[in-house]
DNA sequence: ACTTAAGCGAGACGGTACGTCCAGTCTTCGT
DNA sequence: ACGAAGACTGGACGTACCGTCTCGCTTAAGT
């Protein structure tokens, strides 16, 4: 996202080389911001170059608008995939679905899928990007089906892709934005993935 | 949304009335400039009053500001409260959940639920608004789930309100985001209900 | 120097009317500024902005950029054009001799000039405009000179553009820039109508 | 005007010496921005340093600031101390007389006075410089008018001082700032001349 | 030949001011 | 009292330069 690495990686660039301490400087503004809960319009170039002690030119040499910045510092926050432990498929679903969605400690609210759902939505680039982030996990989840499916645990004629939708989309709006009020969130990995598994038809 | 009406109804304010044609007008720019694709960010108070011909404090006068004015805009698109046919569940259902997130033809494209994602999100007003303007909607779904339980077609433990969610929340993800691209949108609504009924476990 | 009147005398622009207090706060501040003898290049928009309360857009509404307001402040300090007794030749040209380039009370120092003096070079309106501010002056002394020539007093063929430009440009050069560091100016206009009208040749 | 020399002629400084061939791209940069006529203000370092093709600090490595460049740069410009023949004091004069703003071809238009003016009204510094710039040349003027009042060709009491200033303001201004757009300046040497010599008073 | 020391082009650094845009408010006139 | 028009203060925008500071690289002089 920031500029593309040189051609030719033995020769560096001429000229004073970019601080990695201002571009560090300028990230923990960003996510320190997010984190006090600021409203993601108060997050202001001239703030986060004044909270970062950095000057505004040092920001746009890396950045060209405050949104780019932004997703970037959020995509900045490796989250880790997530690994399961094959006891069940029940149980592995149940681990990988729990934690979709789920605020991790360094992206410390649920703002920051607030500030990132807009421009995914808006931004081409920046969904083909995200894609390529949230691709890894997605693929741990794949993986589990497809065994479910190969062991004949699940249905052979599944659809792999509708069903990880099935499964993310539920406890993302419901994560980020209380999408429906009336839904208990206490147990909601373990009812969403449940009633993926056994479907809501009465037995018989 | 708009100004209160006055507590007397029998006495109309004193002075010249506001003119409804001014309110249209503002409206009507809002749309426009959401059905032409213009970014959310584009559409600013100025730029609406200039669009339909109006001071600014005219929008003033009737919106406390730019995001309530958009999306009271867009509210005012009706749309209507689906009905179904009674035939099946699986009928029903299929019905239901693929209008869900769709577009129509007045609020034209997908932009507008891309611009009211992120300020419910963040609005709690607006969140419970949005609340009162879909919860209509989600009572018809949950009017058929709730006869299929009665019927005895679904499980008598169903959670409902999960059920809503399972339903819905692919559906809006992918209609207005593509969350997964690598989902065959065509079919989504059946496939969906259908792995909502059957559910993914192999029979037997 | 302002936005030109309108055409059509009768018919007010509609819309809220530009503030004279805040037009009078900005000169104001600007003359000020001058007067405390801040370096010119010191006196930007910003802080006349904040000298006058007044927002910066308030000031670019009035003037394109920080000289032509200068300019217009400096010019709005209107110098009285003077007046002679009409004694004597000599008496008259000195005492309209002595007024040029002097400071007055309201631009209060020699800064003054030395703002107008550069822009005049390089500005082709403004120089125009100036032509027009010191024209009436100029004419005063233009007068005197007429006067002198139809009485007898002064050669015939007396060029009189070229003698304004003699009787003027000591003084302004002297008075502004202290051009010539080995003058005594306690008694410069005496010295240079003198030597004006009496030539430097030795009688006889 | 650039750095001082070393306080031991014979032991120069350790390392690399400077670039005589990037002083001179600097000076030539600068003299070809003005010669192209340039606004002043558009003569920026950075624009300097470009031109050049040199970096901005060896540019600061000379020259404190960028006015000090510029005055520099004009200074390098040599210009010949005018010589006179000697015939007469009239010829002399007017030979003296018309050199005075007159552009050169290095220098090439009268943008170069523009730029000193108001550098020299404002720093004191300059100012001395300039004097001393401008001495060798007022001196030939100076001692032909000594030489007139010796020989008793111009009168006894004669402020030689002040009839430098009014020989010389007047085609300074006239020269530079069009200052009079009445006067014709095909002749303005020998009128000016003629005047200072003869007077203004009508002969007996 | 090798070290030392300063020069070099390049360009990033923290800043300041620019001139523009919009927010939300206020003030005018005409309806 | 509402209408439009548009001026008001305020503040962020993204750009341009300032004068300073690294970078890796020459270029000499003194070992």
């Amino acid at each position: 996202m920031t500029t593309a690495a040189a051609a030719d990686p033995d020769k560096r660039a001429p000229g004073r080389p970019r601080s990695a301490r201002s571009e560090q400087a300028i990230v923990d503004a960003v996510l320190g911001m997010i984190a006090d809960g600021d409203a993601i319009e108060k997050i202001t170039i001239e703030s986060i170059a004044a909270r970062a002690g950095v000057g505004k030119a040092t920001i746009y040499r890396r950045w060209p608008n405050r949104d780019e910045l932004i997703i970037d510092s959020v995509a900045s926050v490796k989250l880790p995939v997530p690994e399961v432990a094959g006891e069940s498929l029940r149980a592995d679903l149940i681990t990988l679905v729990s934690q979709i969605g789920r605020p991790n400690e360094q992206a410390r609210n649920g703002q920051v899928m607030n500030c990132l759902l807009p421009q995914i939505a808006r931004n081409p680039e920046l969904h083909t990007w995200y894609q390529k982030v949230i691709e890894p996990r997605r693929d741990v989840t794949r993986g589990v089906l497809r065994r479910g499916v190969e062991r004949g645990e699940l249905k052979q004629d599944l659809d792999v892709e509708v069903a990880l939708l099935m499964l993310s989309a539920p406890m993302i709006l419901q994560r980020t934005m209380h999408w429906n009020p009336a839904v208990d969130m206490s147990h909601l990995a373990e009812q969403v993935v449940d009633n993926f598994l056994g479907g809501a038809l009465a037995a018989g």
